[in-house]
DNA sequence: AATGAATGAGGCTTCATTCAT
DNA sequence: TATGAATGAAGCCTCATTCAT
C-alpha cells in the first residue's frame, strides 16, 4: 500500500504539482480513506521526502557506478548524460517531481536533499576537471560552470522532452554528448 | 499603487513561490488591504498573468531587434544568449516567476503565455537554421534540439546564478557561448 | 439619473435578486461609478426603500379610487383583480421585487412598508364584508380569509404570468374573477 | 449530524434567508465547526438542493396516492388542497424555503427541480380536466390556470399563515376548497 | 491495517461603504 | 455632480491533520 501510495502521488504530482494535489485527491485515486495515507505516511511533506530520496540516491547510485569505470573522462561524461536523459523515460514523472518540488520540503529536509544534489554537481565537475588535467578536455574551462551548463541541458528536457515523441532518448543523448563536446560551430 | 503590487508580488513569488504567497502575504507586505489587491487586479491568477505577459513581451521586443541587425546569425546567437543570461541580473525574480509558476495560470492564458514561449524558441531555432544553411555553423545539427538545449543552458541560470557572485553576467554569458559553439574538447 | 438607477435596479433585482446583485453591477449596467450611486442613495436598502414604496403607494392610489367608485361590490372586485393582474405587464418587474425582496428591508422600513401592504388587504377585506352584508357574497365567509386568498390567486401570478405569452392579462383577470365569484363547480 | 445540518439549516433559512444565512450560523448554531459541514454538503448549494428534494419528493408521493384512490374528481381536489395546506403546520419552515429560495439553486438543480414542481402541477391539472370530463366542474375551464389559481391560494398560504393562531389547517382547507368548488357569490 | 468523523486555520474573493478631490 | 482609490468585514470553501474505533 505504502508503495501504491507513493506511485500514485508521483503521477498526480506531476500532473497538477504539489501543492494543487491534496491528500484527498491522492486517496480517493487509490480508494482508500485519509487515515489509510496517515498511517504510512506522517505527513505530506514526510511523502515528498520519500520521493525526493527515492530519486536522488538511485541516480547517485548510478553515477558512482560510472564513475568508477576504467573509461575516459569523455566516455565518462557521455554516460552521464545519457543516464540523465534516458531516465526521463523511465522515471520521468519522478524526475519531473524531483525537479520542481524541492521547495516544498521544510529546512531540514531541503538541506538533506540539497546536499545529495550538489553531490551530484560535485561528481560531474570532477570528470570536466579530471578531463582538464588529462588533455581530453580544452584548457581554461570553469569546470563548475560548465557542469551547470550540462545539467542545464539535461534538467530542461524534463520540461519539454516526450519520451514517445519523435526522438528517442537514446538519440537525445548523443545529440547532447556531441553539442557539449563539440559545440555547433 | 498597482505597479507596487506587481513588483512586491514578484518578489514573493520569487521568494515562496506563487502557491504558498497569499494575497495577505501581498498586501501586508505593502501596508494596504485586500480590497485594494483587487481593486487592481481581478484575481491572483491575473496578476500572476500580468506579471508573465511583462516579461515574456519584453524578451521578444528585444530578440526581434536582435534579430533584425545586420549582423553574422553567430553573432545573433551569441547577444542572444548574452540576452537571456544578462537578464538575470536586471529582471531576476520576474525571470525565475516566469520559469516557475507558470503551471498556475488557467488554460486560456497559459494557451497564450505558451504561444509565445514558443515563439521566442522559434525564434531562436531559425537563428541555427540560417546558420547551418550559411555554414556559420556546422551541418546536420538538429536545430530544433539544438534550441533546446540553449534554452536548458540559459534559463537553468536561474535556479543557481547569483549576479552578486564571483561571476559576472557577462562573463557567464561569453563562457555559455564559447561551449555552445566550440565544446569543451 | 436617480431615476435611471431606480429603473435598472429594478431590473437587474427582479433577474437576479436583491442580495445577487451588487452595487456594482447596477453602476457597470448605466457607465457610471459606485460614487455616483452614492451620491443619490444613501444606502442599498434606501433603495430598495424607494422601489417598495414607489410601488405599494401608486397601488394604494388606484385601489383607493376603486373603492370610492359608485358601483357594486361585485364590481369593485372584479376590477382590483384586473389592477392586479395587469399591472404585471405593466410594472412586471416592481412587482416581482416587491413582493420577494421585503426581506431585506431593516426593520423601520419593513414596518413602514407592512403597513402598507397591509391596508391594501384591509381594504379588500371590507369590499369582502361590505359584499357580504349587502348580500352580493354568499353568507358565513371569512372577509379576512378570502381576501388572503384573492392576494394569493393574485401575486402567484408573478411567478408564472408571461404577458406577452399566449394569454392577456385583461383574459387572465376575467378568469380569476369568475373563479373567484362562481368556483368551479 | 448530516441531518442535523439539514434540519437547523432550513430553520434559519426560513427565518433569515438563504442568502442571509451563512455557513457559520448554522454551524454556530449546531455547536460545530466548518468542517463537519463540508464533510457532509459539498457546498452550500447542495445543502439547499437536498431541503428541496426532500420537500418536493415527499410532496409527489403523497399527490400520488391521492391521485390512484378510487374516489371522485371533487374529493381528490379537496384533499389536495388539504394536503397542502396542513402540510405548513407539518413541514412549515420546508415549503417557505421551498417557495422562496429556488433562485439559489443552479442551472442544473434548478431544472431538476423546475421539472419535479411541474409535474405537481400538470397532476394537479389533470385532475382539473377529468372532474370537467365527468362533469363533475363546469364546463368552458381552463384546468392549467385554474391550476396556477389553487397553487396560488395554498402557497401563498405560507406567507401569512400561522398554524398556531385563531385557524387550524384543517379549517383553513375546509375553507379554500369551499371557495375554490362554490365561489362566494 | 484502515476507517470516518471532526477540526481549525487559512485561502481567495465579494461587497457595501467612505472620502478626498 | 461625479470619480476613483481604499477599506474591512464577511462569505464560501479547501485542506492537512487528529483520533477514537
Amino acid at each position: 500500500m505504502k508503495a501504491e501510495i507513493k506511485q500514485k502521488s508521483i503521477l498526480l504530482f506531476e500532473e497538477k504539482g504539489f501543492s494543487e494535489t491534496s491528500i484527498q485527491d491522492i486517496v480517493e485515486a487509490l480508494g482508500v480513506t485519509k487515515g489509510t495515507f496517515y498511517y504510512y505516511f506522517s505527513s505530506k511533506e514526510q511523502l515528498l521526502m520519500d520521493i525526493h530520496l527515492g530519486y536522488i540516491d538511485d541516480l547517485l547510485n548510478r553515477q558512482e557506478k560510472i564513475q568508477q569505470k576504467q573509461i575516459s573522462n569523455r566516455e565518462k561524461l557521455t554516460q552521464l548524460i545519457a543516464l540523465l536523459i534516458t531516465d526521463i523515460a523511465k522515471h520521468g514523472p519522478s524526475g519531473k517531481v524531483f525537479f520542481r518540488e524541492m521547495r516544498h520540503l521544510g529546512e531540514e529536509n531541503a538541506f538533506q536533499v540539497k546536499g545529495k544534489r550538489e553531490k551530484f554537481r560535485k561528481n560531474l565537475e570532477k570528470i570536466i576537471m579530471d578531463g582538464i588535467v588529462q588533455k581530453e578536455f580544452r584548457q581554461g574551462l570553469d569546470p563548475d560552470i560548465i557542469a551547470f551548463a550540462i545539467l542545464g541541458v539535461a534538467n530542461w528536457s524534463y520540461q519539454w522532452f516526450n519520451p514517445s515523441g519523435g526522438i528517442t532518448a537514446d538519440r537525445l543523448a548523443d545529440i547532447y554528448s556531441d553539442l557539449i563536446l563539440n559545440g555547433i560551430v
